[in-house]
DNA sequence: CTAACTGCAAACAATTTGCAACTGG
DNA sequence: CCAGTTGCAAATTGTTTGCAGTTAG
């Protein structure tokens, strides 16, 4: 959350501005604890006062990303979905039926990095990753 | 190996042709060892003397997932890639700058599953998951 | 005043759908 | 013959670009 408030002090410095269309899709990704794709952020501003064509999302969200603010995840669908890279670090368990999505957190998974490392032999270092698993949840189980 | 012979096998026992394109993507997955995208589907038929719509490549395509030959997975681009979903159980590790893939095996994912499972609460089964790492391959590194 | 931000139209890229034609068991 | 397969045109969906106009430090 710190993290978060350092980054956009510093944006701020460097004349970045603080728009309202800026403040509510880092608000909205803060608060939802789900990823969100940019559909979603269209709905999220229909509901509000505010209003942002898709275009100004798409650029927005890109310009987060280079920031750092912001990482995208993939979900099995077609489009990315996006959400505050300062969150203690975590990955996705998604229905594949209604599509909810909840989060696990890996404690151990420096091992899984160096074999993986030691694996893939010319691999210098790892920056990133990515864990998703698909499943049942327990209502469409049921079902 | 065994296994894709197998399914194959029941597919043409239900009627289902084993025509020239069909064969040639099956081939072209089971021999490039990493994931193809349709992109690459359709590279690979200009280099040979059979040709086809992209379109039936995407309908083929959606014909082997829905018969569990093929499973995709998403490797960062807006792309959607293919692999013979009998292959021992890998995952794939990208270089973020030349796109090199290499795979990894992880053999003591059952516990992580079981993990993820505990702490999504309501969860039923995981039916499948994917662990994507990014990093930088040994010679981009360099760079 | 100037760089940052925004909207609109249009381009682009990946994928899907409808429909008519073909092909092989 | 008939279900399975294919191609072509066109639609859909997600994302990006160009350009002109607006806005806030």
């Amino acid at each position: 959350m710190d993290d978060l408030k350092d980054t956009l002090s510093q944006l701020k410095n460097k004349g970045y501005r603080f728009s309202a269309v800026r403040n509510f899709i880092i608000e909205s990704l803060n608060k939802n604890e789900y990823p969100l794709s940019v559909l979603d952020l269209q709905k999220l501003f229909k509901k509000s006062d505010l209003s942002a064509d898709k275009v100004t999302l798409y650029r927005e969200i890109n310009f987060l990303k280079k920031k750092g603010i912001i990482i995208d995840v993939q979900l099995g669908d077609r489009k990315k979905y996006y959400e505050i890279s300062s969150r203690k670090h975590h990955h996705h368990i998604i229905c594949i039926k209604c599509k909810k999505i909840n989060d696990f957190m890996v404690h151990e998974n420096k091992k899984l990095i160096n074999k993986a490392l030691k694996q893939a032999g010319d691999f210098a270092e790892i920056t990133n990753h990515s864990f998703e698993f698909f499943g049942l949840c327990k209502s469409c189980a049921k079902k």
